[in-house]
DNA sequence: AATTCAATTGCCCCAAGGGGCAACACAAGC
DNA sequence: GCTTGTGTTGCCCCTTGGGGCAATTGAATT
């Protein structure tokens, strides 16, 4: 019984998990017809997938939720809605380095695309949309979700360390990692030549670095 | 009048320099008005351009036209065209790692434009094309291929110079770039500490590495 | 067979990096 | 004033990287 419990809270779990590793799709749409279809499409798919009606209900939806999606995420948008435009809500998503933004339209002209386009949107899809190319955009978007996170994650956590750095510290790790010698550091900076080991072996550990190279590469990818 | 005559020649230069430096835009039109119009407007901006009345008549052109364009370029074509269509080109100049693409169509859908993008167009202008527009994307497209072709020709440069690294060399400059100490090389490609040394002496001079990090960087963006 | 040339290796020396230990200076707090 | 803690420095030792020199090996050439 035992058993069959644990089966029970692991299929949930494990259902839940799928979910959130594939990935979590916002979809906005007037159209009521539309968006229950998109949901029940994308649901079936296996994505977490997320309805409101108006991009102001997402955006309000988005102040609250503060509980972070643990996945990539994309937002499938339709342009012409009553409240706010697609295109303007874009503007507002973008602002907030937003996840990808996937904007539909039906029988629109080209001037609305490539807006769409030129402000940064990942694709453009002209209703009747068609399954297959839906879910390939949707694949690609949170294929590029997945990536940004990933580089922000890195980026975070290499300036989070890089903040533990005393100033002498990172002005050391700094020229160690364009590969100056310890005496060039020290004249550099004025300083005893110890010191520079000094400064130069606790940045080292404080960034996570076992090697000189290590070090570079953390000075390149966090700026120094 | 030697003076005058420099003066003549530099003027000429000057202006043939500061055209390359600006960059190339190859006009593709089946609108011998629309050629002209825009053949005018870009060179009257400084650009260097180049106009062709069909894609087949450009890409025979690149054929021979070998004495490459030195600076940056792009292709600004019609989307509808009779004999090749501006999309079909995009295709095979895509297959060429070519300059960046714009394209431009009259009162056409939005499929279209979206085609386009999606093709990896940089921009889709609709006709009839504004002035400021046109010139944004082509300043734009520009850059775009300035940054390509420097990537590009730094790869370049970097793939010759590992070229002449002997398989050793390579293998122990892989390892170093890995950051490993040059005892644990030997030990994994089982040489002496002192063959280590060697190649890795080799390796750093053919590659023009002054330190570790030097090397480390070389390694990255030569692909190791 | 003799020679030549490149690759590999050992031996040795020097410079640079890594790091322990202790002294010194200086500011903050008792 | 004294203590404490932090930052800096000098001294010393060991390891690692850099590199000259010569011997060895193995293959290619004459």
């Amino acid at each position: 019984m035992t058993e069959s419990v644990r089966r029970a809270v692991t299929a949930d779990e494990r259902k839940f998990a799928q979910r959130c590793a594939r990935g979590r799709v916002v979809v906005i749409d007037d159209d009521a017809e539309i968006l229950s279809a998109l949901a029940t499409l994308l649901d079936f798919e296996g994505y977490a997938c997320e309805t409101y009606p108006s991009a102001p209900a997402y955006l309000q939806a988005l102040s609250d939720d503060r509980p972070c999606f643990p996945g990539p995420c994309c937002v499938l948008c339709d342009v012409k809605m009553p409240e706010l435009d697609g295109l303007e809500l874009q503007q507002r998503l973008a602002a907030l380095e937003h996840a990808p933004l996937l904007l539909m339209s039906g029988a629109s002209g080209a001037l609305e695309a490539v807006s769409a386009f030129r402000a940064g949107a990942l694709d453009f899809l002209i209703k009747p949309i068609d399954a297959d190319v839906l879910l390939q955009a949707v694949v690609k978007a949170l294929a590029v979700s997945l990536e940004r996170q990933r580089a922000r994650g890195r980026r975070h956590d290499l300036v989070a360390r890089m903040a533990a750095l005393t100033g002498k510290e990172r002005a050391v790790a700094r020229l160690a990692a364009r590969g100056r010698l310890n005496r060039e550091i020290a004249v550099e900076l004025d300083i005893a030549l110890r010191t520079v080991k000094l400064h130069r072996q606790r940045a080292m550990e404080k960034l996570g670095a076992n090697s000189v190279v290590d070090l570079a590469r953390i000075a390149d990818e966090g700026g120094l």
